[in-house]
DNA sequence: CACCCGTATCGACGAGTGTCAACATAGACA
DNA sequence: TGTCTATGTTGACACTCGTCGATACGGGTG
């Protein structure tokens, strides 16, 4: 249930606090950062996900339990099998603590999404 | 050729300025929103996407010819398929110059993506 | 007009994805 | 120990996606 069996850790997280990819127009993308950053978004290209995520980030402390976000019109397998894609990615991780098991936002992953998100034009 | 048979452009682009969601980390997403902003994501959550559009948006003026940007590795449909989906999310815009076809980023696309991919953890 | 070049569309194929029901596992508690 | 609850895993299914070759379209140029 901890991470450490997670194969790769993309994107954001390289060093510590350093993007693993230059900015988008600040040239062309090679295959390889082009990859890594795909691979982020694609963990974010579904819905059910996108709410699963919002919910936790947007959580004190930004980790809540699955209990408090399972609710979001799909199965608890489903429910389970997007946290474990949010997981592989390298957005969220999680940690059993008694009955529950809670999963946090990575910690430089908020920042660049709420910049994104909360950008002005 | 022109963009006037996309049936919706997401994200965004609603208004002219302003972002067609909340921040991820501000509440829990709507469903709606999570569906808009999970198109998104989808249009960029593939390699060879985030290469044609990091070619786009890296070139003056945030445009360039397909002739430029077709060397990745894949088919000239392949290319050619990409392309349009960028265009039907409403990342990329075209227009039709005598032989060649040009793609733009579209314009408030660009300052998001490299506020995101520009932030330092 | 005919020809060539750049780009888009079509049809098909294999691979991947989201979903569920059924089952398995891990703690808490009696 | 046994039982209940919370979560993860498995297997199967329909559906979508990325890719290609073949083909069509559109615009120069001869």
């Amino acid at each position: 249930m901890s991470n450490s069996e997670v194969v790769e850790l993309p994107v954001l997280q390289d060093g510590d606090a350093a993007p693993c990819c230059p900015p988008i127009t600040a040239g062309e993308l090679s295959p390889a950062d082009a990859e890594k950053m795909a691979a982020m978004f694609k963990a974010l290209s579904d819905p059910v996900r996108l709410r699963l995520f919002s919910k936790i980030a947007s959580h004190p402390g930004g980790e809540a339990c699955v209990c408090d976000i399972a609710d979001v019109g799909v199965s608890q397998p489903t429910v389970s099998h997007h946290l474990r894609k949010l997981r592989e990615a390298g957005l969220l991780t999680s940690e059993r603590r008694g009955t529950w098991v809670y999963y946090q936002v990575a910690p430089s992953v908020v920042a660049a999404m709420a910049a994104l998100l909360d950008l002005r034009g």
